[in-house]
RNA sequence: GCGCCCGUAGCUCAAUGGAUAGAGCAUCAGCCUUCUAAGCUGAGGGUUACUGGUUCGAGUCCAGUCGGGCGUACCA
C-alpha cells in the first residue's frame, strides 16, 4: 500500500511538472485523526517550488488517484493524509486469512543464505542471565531473517582451548584433590562455582582416587567441557534455541591440504599487503597504518594466536561457505573487538558489507533493589536456568527483548517471578487465548468453523472504529517484520503486537461477537481469526508459546 | 585521557527528522445477572540532563558540558 501511495505521488508531482528528485516519507501516525498513512511530500518540496506547503500539498491532491482512499486531506504544515476506506482495510483482512502462517512473510531473502552467530560462549561454566540477552536477541534475529525468505543458519562458535579452559581444568582438579581429602587452599584466581564441584565428584566417582597423581590436566578438561556443554545446550533449548552448527576455534589452528592453517593464512596474506609487524616477539596488525592508536597483537610473544586472528580467519570461513548475510550477535565488552576484525577482512578485499553487528547492552539485575555484579569466575552470577525456572521459558525470551538492544536492560528479579500480570506477556497471550476461547464456543453455538467458513465478503460490513483500527492494525504486521529486521531489533515486534493486543481488547470490549446478529457475528469472529493468525505468526517469531487457554 | 552505548512521567521503558512526546507499573475515579475483569474507559503526572548549532520542523542529527554503564590486555 505504501509503495502505490508513493507512486502516485510521484505521479502526482510529475503531473505538477516537478522532478520528484527528492525523497519523501509516508508513515502511519501514531494520531489517528491523521489518518492510516501519512506523507511529507509537500513539505520536501515545497522550497524548491518556491510556495507553501499547504497550497502545494493541496495541488499535489487534485492530480492524486487513490482509489483505496475515502478522504485526503491536508493537515497541520502540508502533511498529505491518506484515510483508507473500510472496503479496502477488510479486504486486505481476507488476504491474511487466505495466507494464513504465511501472512508476513517477506520475499527480500528468497534465495538468499545468512549466517547469524550468537551465544558462543565458551564451556567455562552455566549460561549467566547476561548470556541469555544475546541468546534470545540472536534467535529473534534468526527467525526475522527466516521471515524474510533467508535460509538461515544459527551458528555457536566457542573456544575449548586456551588460557580459561586451562583455568577450568585446573580448578576441577584441585577440587577433585579435596574430595580425595588433600588439604589444598584453592586458588582466588580460579573458578569458584559450585558446579566445579559438581564436575570433581562426577570424576570421584568414576576414578575414585585414582587420579591423584595425575598432573596431565586433559581428562579434567574433557570432564569439564562434556558436562557443562551439555548443561548450556539443555538451558538454549529450554529457551526454544537451537543452534544448527557448532564451529570449533581449534580447527582454524589445523593446517588443511596445502599446509596451511587458516591463521597462518591469516597471517600470509596480511603480510603480503603490508600490514603485518614484528617486535617485542609478538607479531602485530599493524593497525597504526589505518590511523589507530595501537597495533594490534595477532600472535603473542607465547607463540598462541591473541582472539583476533582466528576471529578474522573465522570469518573468512563464512564467506568462504559463501553466505550473502552474516549477522554477529554479541555483548557489549566485545565492542572493540569487531573494527579490527572488520578492516582485516576489507584490507583482504572481503565485502564487509554483508557483515552485520548486533551488540547488546549489558542486563544488570536487581534483588531487593540492590544491584549485583556479575561473574562466572567468582561463581556469583545469576543462572539461566534458575531464571527459567522462576519465570518459565516465555517470559525469559520476552522480558529480553522488550527493551532495545541498546540500552541496559535492568532485570529486576523479583518482579520477574512475580506470576502476575505485571508480567508483559500475559498480556499478549492473554488475548491469542481470549479468541481460542471465544472459537470454541462459537463452534458450539453457531457451527463457526474458520477452516471451512470462507465467506469472507461479510467483513464489509464491519464499519465501527473499533472495528476498522484493528483490521487496518492488521495490515502493519509485514511492516514491521520488515522494520525490526532491518533494525536488527525484535523488540519493535513487541511493540507492534501489544499494540495490536490492545486494539483487540478494545474491540471484543465494544462489540458482542457471539452474541451479534448472524451475519456480522460471522464477520467479528473473521476478524478474530484474523488476529489470531496474525499474533500467532508474531509470536513464532519472537519464539514464544500461543496458549489456546489460560 | 580515548572509543562505544545510555540519560524522556515517581519507577521500568517507547517514539523510521514530523503534527498535541506515548505505554506498562504505581496513584485516583468508573465498567462484569451478557462471548475469559490476566480485560476496558477516564484523570493526574514532562523545561526529553544542560548549552549552542543545522532546517520548514529536533527527544531524534552535529559540537560542547555534566552524569551513568562497558571497553581501552601479548584474556575471550
Amino acid at each position: 500500500m505504501k509503495d502505490f501511495l508513493y507512486n502516485a505521488l510521484e505521479k502526482a508531482l510529475e503531473a505538477k511538472g516537478i522532478e520528484p528528485n527528492k525523497t519523501f516519507q509516508i508513515e502511519t501516525p501514531t494520531n489517528k485523526n491523521f489518518g492510516n498513512y501519512s506523507a511529507n511530500t509537500a513539505l520536501i518540496f515545497a522550497k524548491s517550488c518556491d510556495t507553501n506547503p499547504r497550497i502545494l500539498a493541496e495541488e499535489i491532491i487534485q492530480k492524486l488517484e487513490v482509489p483505496q482512499a475515502e478522504k485526503i486531506e491536508v493537515a497541520g504544515p502540508g502533511f498529505i493524509n491518506f484515510f483508507l476506506s473500510s472496503n479496502c482495510i477488510m479486504e486486505s483482512v481476507e488476504k491474511i486469512l487466505k495466507e494464513g502462517d504465511h501472512y508476513g512473510k517477506g520475499t527480500e531473502g528468497m534465495g538468499k543464505t545468512a549466517i547469524v552467530e550468537y551465544v558462543s560462549a565458551n564451556p567455562t561454566g552455566p549460561l549467566t542471565i547476561g548470556r541469555g540477552r544475546g541468546g534470545v536477541l540472536g534467535d529473534c534475529i534468526a527467525n526475522l531473517l527466516d521471515a524474510q525468505g533467508y535460509s538461515v543458519t544459527r551458528e555457536y562458535y566457542y573456544n575449548d582451548a586456551g588460557k580459561q579452559m586451562k583455568i577450568l581444568a585446573e580448578s576441577v582438579r584441585f577440587r577433585y584433590l579435596q574430595l580425595c581429602g588433600q588439604d589444598i587452599v584453592f586458588p582466588e584466581s580460579h573458578y569458584q562455582g559450585d558446579y566445579i564441584r559438581d564436575i570433581a565428584e562426577v570424576l570421584f566417582m568414576e576414578h575414585s582416587s585414582g587420579l591423584v597423581e595425575t598432573a596431565e590436566l586433559e581428562i579434567f578438561k574433557e570432564a569439564a567441557e562434556t558436562i557443562i556443554f551439555s548443561s548450556i545446550r539443555k538451558t538454549l533449548e529450554r529457551l526454544g534455541i537451537l543452534h544448527d552448527s557448532f564451529f570449533n576455534e581449534h580447527t582454524l589452528y589445523i593446517a588443511s591440504n596445502d599446509g596451511v592453517s587458516p591463521n597462518q593464512g591469516v597471517i600470509d596474506a596480511l603480510r603480503s599487503k603490508g600490514f603485518i609487524g614484528e617486535y617485542d616477539g609478538a607479531t602485530w596488525f599493524m593497525t597504526t597504518k589505518l590511523g589507530q592508536e595501537k597495533d594490534k597483537v595477532l600472535i603473542k610473544s607465547s607463540g598462541e594466536p591473541s582472539y583476533r586472528l582466528p576471529d578474522i580467519a573465522y570469518h573468512i570461513t563464512k564467506f568462504d561457505r559463501n553466505f550473502d548475510r552474516m549477522v554477529n550477535v554479541f555483548g557489549a565488552d566485545h565492542i572493540d573487538e569487531y573494527p579490527d576484525v572488520l578492516e582485516a577482512l576489507n584490507i583482504l578485499g572481503y565485502e564487509t558489507d554483508r557483515i552485520d553487528i548486533a551488540i547488546n547492552q549489558f542486563v544488570t539485575t536487581t534483588v531487593d533493589g540492590q544491584t549485583l555484579k556479575m561473574s562466572t569466575r567468582k561463581g556469583n552470577a545469576d543462572l539461566l536456568d534458575d531464571l527459567i525456572e522462576d519465570v518459565g521459558p516465555d517470559a525469559t525470551r520476552l522480558f529480553f527483548i522488550m527493551r532495545s538492544k541498546d540500552s541496559h536492560l535492568n532485570f529486576d528479579v523479583e518482579l520477574a517471578k512475580k506470576q502476575s500480570k505485571d508480567n508483559p506477556v500475559f498480556y499478549l497471550q492473554y488475548a491469542h487465548a481470549r479468541i481460542c476461547s471465544l472459537l470454541r464456543m462459537a463452534k458450539q453455538e453457531t457451527g463457526f468453523d474458520p477452516e471451512s467458513d470462507t465467506d469472507y465478503h461479510v467483513m464489509q460490513q464491519l464499519l465501527s472504529p473499533s472495528e476498522i483500527q484493528l483490521g487496518f492494525a492488521l495490515l502493519e504486521y509485514p511492516h514491521w517484520i520488515k522494520t525490526s529486521l532491518r533494525l536488527l531489533e525484535p523488540q519493535k515486534m513487541v511493540e507492534y503486537l501489544h499494540t495490536l493486543a490492545e486494539q483487540y481488547h478494545r474491540f471484543y470490549q465494544e462489540c458482542p461477537i457471539i452474541k451479534a446478529e448472524p451475519e456480522i457475528s460471522k464477520a467479528r469472529l473473521m476478524l478474530s481469526v484474523a488476529t489470531r493468525q496474525v499474533l500467532r505468526n508474531g509470536f513464532k517469531v519472537l519464539g514464544i508459546s500461543a496458549p489456546e487457554s489460560m
